[in-house]
DNA sequence: TGACATAACATGTTATAACATGTACTGTTC
DNA sequence: GAACAGTACATGTTATAACATGTTATGTCA
């Protein structure tokens, strides 16, 4: 008996054990969406990185956040925040303030124009996990929900 | 009612629907798993992408692989195989051969050095999978492996 | 208060990813 | 069999990731 992924990445053998497996495809599965999710922000010139910069500052409104908090809270930590927001605030997506009570901060704020983008890709982003997502049996989702974190508790 | 993810990415708002949910959640532990697999290969001195190279290699055999198959059994496909295989062929790990029935093809083979890489590095993952992973209950991997796959099906 | 540890960010460098384009080769069509 | 289209790979370039190190600012404590 050969399993979906086993066919995906033309295997031959069976996985060693369930655990590879279930890793395999998380690793390939979340390539796959974060290449669907790349091409659909392309035309707005942005990555999946800076779009989820930019959903954690509108988040955090008009007192912003430092770059550490920034970082914490990425979906996918990277090392090198503040080149990240430089590129972004080249971009005019975002503001940067050193902070008076402590100059080691540095705030990092969403601009109209970030936020104005965010609109824009909105629609794009929802119309992609309705067509694709949306079908999936809402319970399935959850025990998927479920299963990650417990993996993820386990690391 | 805050889910975990909720609470690791520190998002005030609930996700805005159950799919949105699952694809962080995949984004998330995906790129967890890849940072403790880049960290436990790092003393190797090889990239999970590297490592996954050579396992498809040793899968091939003698015969060996040109570069095409070998990107498309990658769990995550990159753009530039030929520079890939370039820097594997410089660490030994690999040799290429200009096919002489089909000039194009350049067949890459796993080297004596490539395998015996592998038999060092396999225990040090298999351990990392034996502490982290091995520990979840079968039937929740099992649950896990069948819902990516629907979402890749989907995709 | 001055030495020290720590925090937050900046900067320099290297390697790799990503993209566009170019080249050699093969099979096909007229 | 000459033009053509398509395949597989190579190469050049740019941007970003990854890493190490440096700098400035803050809090702590002898």
């Amino acid at each position: 008996m050969t399993s979906r992924l086993q066919d995906e990445i033309k295997q031959g053998k069976p996985f060693s054990s369930r655990a590879t497996e279930a890793m395999l495809s998380i690793l390939r599965t979340a390539a796959m969406l974060e290449h669907a999710t790349a091409e659909t922000l392309r035309p707005f010139g942005i990555t999946p990185t800076q779009h989820n910069v930019l959903r954690i500052l509108r988040g955090a409104g008009p007192s912003g956040l430092c770059g550490r908090e920034v970082g914490e809270r990425l979906v996918a930590r990277v090392p090198d925040v503040p080149r990240l927001l430089d590129r972004m605030e080249a971009m005019h997506l975002v503001t940067r303030e050193r902070d008076a009570a402590d100059r080691r901060h540095v705030t990092a704020r969403i601009t109209p124009k970030g936020l104005q983008l965010l609109d824009q890709v909105t629609p794009a982003l929802e119309r992609f996990e309705r067509s694709h997502l949306a079908q999936l049996d809402d319970r399935m989702l959850q025990d998927l929900v479920d299963g990650l974190a417990a993996i993820r508790e386990a690391l």
